[in-house]
Parts: structure tokens; sequence; C-alpha cells
DNA sequence: CAGTGGTCTAGACCACGTA
DNA sequence: ACGTGGTCTAGACCACTGT
């Protein structure tokens, strides 16, 4: 299967997406063309207005494959990794584990809906009396456990899935998705290393006082609502979280 | 002094960050005020073409302000914190500990230029054979040691500032940019928790053996030629990280 | 049906960097 | 002087949502 080089107006699919397309991989395939990229020059192979090309390369700026400078031009990003790495997939441990052949499994208990503390009212802004799911998870590769994750879940009351439906879902979000189409969009995460607690350090085979790295997330919605927090304990020196930040 | 209401075609700043910056601050001043930020009445209200408004309601959109729906309309974005918190400011941990009152202060030692491990010859993709700045530096809170970081710093072979110039700067990186006009675009980071080793024992006033956070980064410029590397232990427990993801 | 945001066109003037 | 990307205008048609 070859790419396309040209795009096709009755297909439905936006023109500046095409474009975008066919420029994204003509960048990764062959590298920097740079100077093939003015806008005069695209707007004529593509024979489509300027503002059109315009929008196709604010994608590609946006996504971090080109760059552009004013009376100068633009130019493709010089990169060593092809496809990047694991930037903080929601609840893609598991996968990222099996991409090792770590032999990764899951495990799901104390699935149930309570009140949470203060803390986790307060970051959900829930109502008073207000339940949510709460479930503890852990991970394992080669059968070691690596990260023991709790999940604080905003949900109708009538939400509780089994700890089996958890742990084929691998991700309590998928599942809340998939039932009542709420979509994270935005993810606040505060991380620090400290010393395991004593029902830590059993959960994850550790002795007390061990380091572990601590990562508390905060999902929201595209309108702001907190749905999910979390709190996951990691096994120290195994597992590691990648961030990339564009300012 | 008064928030803007109007635009003013004749001050030289474009009129879609013109609206940006008033829309903005009445989405953080007022609140909530759905169905107020139509296309339609924004272009009657500010006399300009529907492309200019498209363009402020877009970087509204970036900046995480406003979420917008077809068919329904712009809507701001619910938020319980108005101005975000340390969003990992490169180098900006003396002046965050200093807005918390905590007394800061700054160590910068072994300033010097040399060919690094082979581990960041990889990262920052150097030559054979070429040198890094290179220096530790110690943040202090209270007289207390929170934070040691080494740092490798790609530059020219006659870029070799003084500790008190780098101390005094609060960050290499500034210094780079005003030197050369270098500026750092994306940065990568690699997150995990460990013991501490005799050195960072020692320069931390830890036990050997005690937890710490590592955060190893890699700075690019938007050309994605990395610049900088940099590896931090942090005391545990003290010093946290955060990190804002969009999905 | 009216109103919304999404996409697209064909122009225009400008500031800025390079030759 | 010329080419670049940045900004702006005044239209157009569309898909989708709600009434």
């Amino acid at each position: 299967m070859t790419a396309a080089t040209q795009i096709d107006r009755g297909s439905g699919v936006p023109l500046y997406l095409q474009i975008k397309r066919i420029l994204a991989d003509e960048i990764v395939a062959v590298g920097a063309d740079a100077g093939a990229m003015t806008e005069q020059l695209l707007t004529e192979r593509f024979r489509v207005s300027r503002a059109t090309v315009r929008q196709a390369l604010q994608e590609l700026v946006k996504d971090g494959l080109v760059y552009r400078e004013r009376s100068k031009g633009t130019f493709p990003v010089q990169r060593m990794d092809i496809d990047r790495p694991a930037t903080l997939q929601v609840g893609g441990l598991v996968g990222y584990l099996a991409d090792l052949g770590m032999n990764p499994s899951s495990e799901v208990r104390d699935v149930h809906r309570a009140v949470p503390p203060r803390e986790v009212v307060d970051a959900l802004m829930l109502d008073v009396g207000e339940t949510v799911l709460t479930f503890h998870r852990r991970v394992f590769a080669n059968g070691q456990p690596l990260s023991l994750a709790l999940v604080r879940l905003r949900s109708p009351e009538e939400f509780l899935p089994t700890a089996a439906e958890l742990e084929a879902a691998g991700s309590a979000i998928e599942l809340l998705e998939q039932a009542y189409g709420v979509r994270v969009a935005r993810s606040e995460h505060r991380v620090w290393a400290t010393s395991a607690s004593s029902e830590e350090a059993a959960a994850l085979a550790l002795e007390a006082g061990a380091p572990v790295l601590v990562l508390e997330t905060v999902m929201r919605t595209r309108e702001g609502r907190p749905v999910v927090w979390r709190r996951i304990a990691d096994h120290a020196d195994i597992i590691k979280h990648t961030f990339i930040a564009d300012l």
C-alpha cells in the first residue's frame, strides 16, 4: 500500500486533513525537504486556497512535525525518535509491558461505591454524600507486583461494574466512556517520591520504608469537570513515567 | 486599572490577540457567560470578520479556557484553579519556593566543559569529542538541601560562564538564550523513584538508600535539536512535580 | 426551521529576512 | 526587490442540533 500524494475532493475528508496527512507522511519518510513547504508551493501543488494550506500547516505545527519562521519558511523538526514512547497513556501500563514482552497481568480488588475522603471530595468537586466508584488495581510483570493504584471515579450511582469487567477493560475510563460517553480531555499529574507505607509495601512485595513513586492524577472532561482521581504507588527503579511538555 | 472591553485597530496588536485577551479576562472575571460567545455575536460586537473571531477562539481553546461543540456553541471551561500552579517551569524551583516564603538559595559547583558519558552523548546527539557545559546545582530552602541537579548543556566551546553567573541567572538556559538566542520549545521528562546514592545522600543530607525522586529531562529547540540534558535528584516527600497533559 | 461551528475560497496589506 | 509567513476581509456551502 502506497501513501497518497494527491487530495480527493469527493472523499468527504476535509482537504486540510488530507494535506496534513500527505505532508506528514512525506516528512517521516523522506525527511528534511526544507524549502519545499512554502505556502505558495503548496497552494499550487494541491490547488487549494492559502487558508486551507495554512490550516494544514498549523496542524503539523501543533503535532510538532514542523516549525515555521517568519520571512524564512516552514521546516521539518529534526527528531531521533520516530514514533514517540509511552506518553503517559491512561491505563496503558499493561499494554506497554506487553510490548516489552514482560507478561503483564492486572488484578482488580475492593470494587465498591463509597463517599471518599475530603481530599478527593474537593478534587472531584463532589456533592455532599455523593459516592464514587472505588477500587484497587495491581499490575504485575512476570509475576512481580509493580504498581498499586487506588482509583476514585465520579459516575452515576448505578455504575458498578464487576472486578472482572474492570480487569478486562484495562481502564475504568474506557468503561465509563462506553457506558455514558464521558471522555477525558485533560489530566493533571503530581509526582513525588516517598517511603512505602505498610499497606503499599505489602501490595508491592517491598519492605516498609522502601522508596516508591507516587503519582496522583485528576482527569477532566473538556468541560473542565473532574471525573477521576487516581493515586498510583510504583515500584522504585522499575516503573518510569514519561511526560512531554510543549512550551 | 480596568480591563479593556474594546479593540484598538491602531495599536499594532493583532486584533485576534486583543479579542482573545478581552474574552479571557471576561471568562476568569465573570465566569460562565455561556451562550454569549457565538461567532455571530462576536463578529458584531468587535466589528471584525468571522475568521478573526475564529482565530481568537482557537487561541482560547488552545489555552484550555473554552471548548467548542459543533451545532451547540462555545462554552467556558469550568475550573477550580484560576491561575495554574507551577507547571514544571524550567529552572523555576527557586522562584516557586520564594513565592512560598521558604527562603530559597541556590549553589552552583563544578562548572567546567567536558565530554559527557555515552548516555548523554546519545541523548544530545553530540559529535565525537564534543564537550558540553557541565555543572551541579543544589537548591536549598530554609538552609535545607532539597534538590541536586546535574546539567549538561550543549553550547559553543567558548561558552563557559562562572558559577556566580549561573547562580545569578537562576537557569543556565536563560544564559544560553541571552548569549546565543537559543530557545527551548519542548522538553521530554522521565521520572522515577530510587534510593539515594552515597553522593546524592551526602548532597541532600539524607542517609544512603533513602528515597529520592529522579527527573531526567531533555530539552529541545523548536528545530528539534536537543540542547540540554538534566538529571535532578529531589528530596522525597518535599519536592513534587506537576505536569498537565492535554489529550 | 433557525442557529451553530466546520470548512473553503480569493482576494488584500503588512513586517521581516535574504540576496 | 523579492519571497516568506502573519494578519484580515467578505463572502460561501455544509452537517449537525435543537425548537
